[in-house]
DNA sequence: TTATCATATGAATATCTGTTCATATGATAA
DNA sequence: TTATCATATGAACAGATATTCATATGATAA
């Protein structure tokens, strides 16, 4: 009860409203907020970009992906649907082998600034 | 024993020697892709993406950042401590009070490459 | 000092997520 | 057709993680 109550006076009394008012205008919608962090997700997981980064000089198989990352093919596969659900990479068949690669030039763009911020 | 004998022959066989081995000399360290996936996981909860949007126009206190997105006062600290100790957020003390803001310009030009990339 | 407030933190819980295992699908060759 | 191969997928399990609850800390004011 203590806990509660000191809780309400922080949240509903020490609150510098007009700054709050301010802020809440000037932010982007929710929707957008919550779509940037699934965005964000997909290149927080170290396999995704792994793979990400393999894929980034050509395109290759399922199996080339998992031999290069010491990966399992199941694996990739997962993380491969992962990535072409969020239209990071795009797939292309021949035959029996299906070829990943990076979607576009913009997810190009976006790894080189991984890479460019991690050097600072 | 007969889809172990396939994966076997998938990850051994059938991957393109020369192309794998000019991927493994050009991909980042493997260090540096996981500390990459480090980073990006910190961007990929949106909690941690609207308090950072919330932070982006002007330095908050913890209570603002509670009422201001409806968050209890115990969650919003903890995604601080998070963000504080990836370095995108810093704090300042005063009195009572700890106001925290964005570490810098950097983290401000990531944010706004995130919505540029939205839009699109 | 004591009382109060703003914030921080440890533990427990519940949810989410990546991998594995087993199996299915789609394609080629015999 | 059947056999084989490359890939995909569903279910189960294990590990990670965000929130809540209870409590602690650090600061101000009385």
């Amino acid at each position: 009860m203590e806990t509660k109550k000191a809780i309400e006076k922080c949240e509903f009394l020490c609150v510098h409203e007009d700054v709050v008012r301010e802020v809440l205008q000037t932010m982007p919608q929710e929707e957008i907020l919550y779509d940037l962090a699934e965005f964000f997700k997909v290149f927080g997981d170290s396999t995704r970009i792994r793979i990400l980064y393999a894929l980034r000089e050509t395109e290759l198989c399922v199996c080339d992906i998992a031999g290069l990352l010491g990966l399992t093919q199941t694996a990739v596969s997962h993380q491969l649907r992962v990535l072409k659900s969020s239209k990071l990479v795009k797939a292309r068949r021949s035959g029996k082998t299906v070829f990943y690669s990076l979607d576009d030039d913009h997810i190009h763009s976006i790894l080189d600034m991984g890479i460019h911020h991690l050097r600072e």
